[in-house]
DNA sequence: ATTATTTTGGCAACCGATTGACAAAAAACG
DNA sequence: CGTTTTTTGTCAATCGGTTGCCAAAATAAT
């Protein structure tokens, strides 16, 4: 403790800087800009002299001098709403790699709580970053608007004319449902419902609606209710009530709360009630009987989320058409342990 | 999208400067700087001015310009390894409410998989920040020496010669958990081990090997093993033939693994087998039955973490010593439906 | 009213890069 | 060998703030 000297103190902590090297090289900095961020520019010759003094100094290029001239700041931010919901785990390392492959970093920001706080988190991570991915958010479309104005937006599972967004293809996933409970023999489902104001929420149940009605089954929607554990515990007398056989939740996390809670009440599932989670979220199999469910691909929306952004913001046309142009991704259902036959 | 003038092309993607307000206020650009950064440094109503024109510019620092001679980047870092793990949810957590508050931005930094991909994010990200807070990283203690020598760390669960860490006392916890497993009458016990170099892993280990022999048990170890919920599962054999009725794991994720096996195995939990898991992370008590856990204090260790990275940062003297003494925090026994009295 | 003191605001240098313009050096050409 | 073209490296301005230093203005003290 010392004798470290150039340590933690001063505007310059661990720094040496292109004029450092400069001088060990015997150059101009402005070369040695050139040659380190311009390869091809400069002779192979002088290059390897610059690399061989900044590899000498230990050198790393500064991020907001360099950010300062540029406009460039190779962040990316990935807002989230709850850290604890287990739908981001996958898309968060998903869009972490595609970006870590680019050479950018992520910068995960959790909004936990309050609208404002999140408004806040937003505005001052907003000037860092060179673009957003929005997975989850409880702020209003304008806002969004808004925001998209000045930094590209990738929207994930919502969508505002005007926005890009990354949504998959809830389709295959729900007809396969409401076909798999047909052929179980069920004639009366719900569906457990999410938040008030979620496009999502709404799409969802608009499809489960008109295919049950296709299918000849009844359908009721129950909610609306916060997206949570707690709130899927709590609706099991409304279901109950409805007097359905089957339920088909807004995500897994409200399955879960809905399937502990009948067997703690001692009601048998998949027997007396049948389940269908939505997102294949991280361990919706952790749970006595593992949770049929509506799978999304959860990491590969991550990833694209990720490379579209990356494409707009090198204006890279053909990735961007090509990244734009990507076949949707698709849900599909996944049948495990709680859905069955209703009794009797 | 016709007339928008100056969105998201150039390197002044949303900006007014202290430039446009010192030409709206009539004064020059240092005078704004001060006005904004330094209250009192300038006349009440001059500032009064400056802020009225910032305002009505809607004015944002540029963080990148402020870091640059200040060397202060109002940006904290926090790695984990495995956003997977619910250990960190609420470390998460308190770590970003603390930094919130304060004005700080926390970039949540996840270095899945290899140690080389940490190691490279980490130095991609140590640049952009003020200090770090490592949650668990899989890096060893020399290289996390060195970046101590440039900026702050604080470690989590984790203690190495001369960097500040915030560890709970896990005495309380396992003393409980020991006496607890007697007073059923359990006479053999096991400890399911994590990391192979985890320094909290043995630290829990030895605890529980002290305890044991105090109170009179048999303990064995078995492992070590990757602390996932796959090594879990993977351990019931092992369990089995050691001839243990009751298991302490080196964490909850092992823990839920191992009763999942277990069950799905026609082992009753807890009358054939006894399980205490570790940390009471998100999740322990979604199980059947909910898991009996020694828990540590989540939301506390990230918030007390991150108040002791500012106060170093902010070379408060006072703050820095009532932070650094407060008393420890400590683990607790959390009895739910895992653990009961052997069968026969 | 005069001097001493404190406030207040401006000037200019600086943080560490990037980049357009240009001149010197090297290579290619006739 | 002289001239044109290309390559290579330097100069200097710039990004948007911060801050030490100083002078003008305002206030206090004598």
């Amino acid at each position: 403790m010392t004798e470290n000297e150039s340590s933690k103190k001063g505007p310059t902590p661990s720094g040496a800087t292109i004029y450092d090297i400069a001088n060990l090289a015997g150059v101009n900095p402005s070369t040695v800009s050139r040659a380190l961020s311009t390869p091809g520019r400069i002779s192979a010759k002088t290059e390897a002299k610059i690399r061989a003094a900044a590899e000498q100094l230990n050198y790393r290029v500064n991020p907001f001098a360099r950010a300062l001239p540029t406009g460039r700041t190779k962040l990316l931010a990935l807002t989230i709403t709850d850290i604890t919901n287990p739908v981001f785990f996958d898309v968060v390392r998903g869009a972490e790699q595609v970006a870590a492959e680019s050479g950018y970093t992520l910068l995960l920001a959790e909004s936990a709580e309050s609208t404002s706080t999140e408004s806040n988190t937003l505005q001052r991570i907003l000037p860092m970053v060179d673009g957003l991915i929005m997975a989850t958010t409880r702020i209003g479309d304008d806002e969004i608007k808004s925001i998209n104005n000045s930094k590209p937006i990738i929207l994930v599972n919502r969508h505002i004319d005007g926005v890009v967004d990354v949504v998959p293809d809830i389709e295959p996933g729900i007809i396969d449902a409401v076909q798999h409970l047909k052929q179980l023999g069920h004639k009366h489902i719900a569906f457990l419902s999410g938040p008030l104001n979620s496009w999502m929420n709404t799409a969802r149940w608009n499809l489960i609606m008109r295919e049950a009605l296709a299918a000849g089954l009844t359908a009721v929607e129950i909610g609306p209710n916060a997206p949570t554990l707690a709130t899927g515990r709590e609706s099991l007398d409304r279901i109950r009530a409805a007097g359905v056989t089957a339920v088909i939740t807004y995500n897994d996390l409200m399955a879960i709360g809905l399937l502990r809670q009948a067997t703690e009440a001692g009601i048998s599932v998949p027997n007396d009630l049948s389940i269908i989670g939505f997102d294949n979220s991280f361990g919706s199999d952790f749970t006595s009987p593992p949770l049929t469910t509506i799978g999304q691909p959860l990491l590969e929306t991550g990833e694209r989320a990720t490379r579209t952004l990356l494409a707009i913001l090198d204006g890279d046309a053909d990735e961007s058409i090509a990244t734009l142009e990507a076949p949707r991704l698709r849900t599909s259902l996944i049948i495990r342990g709680s859905t069955a036959k209703p009794r009797g």
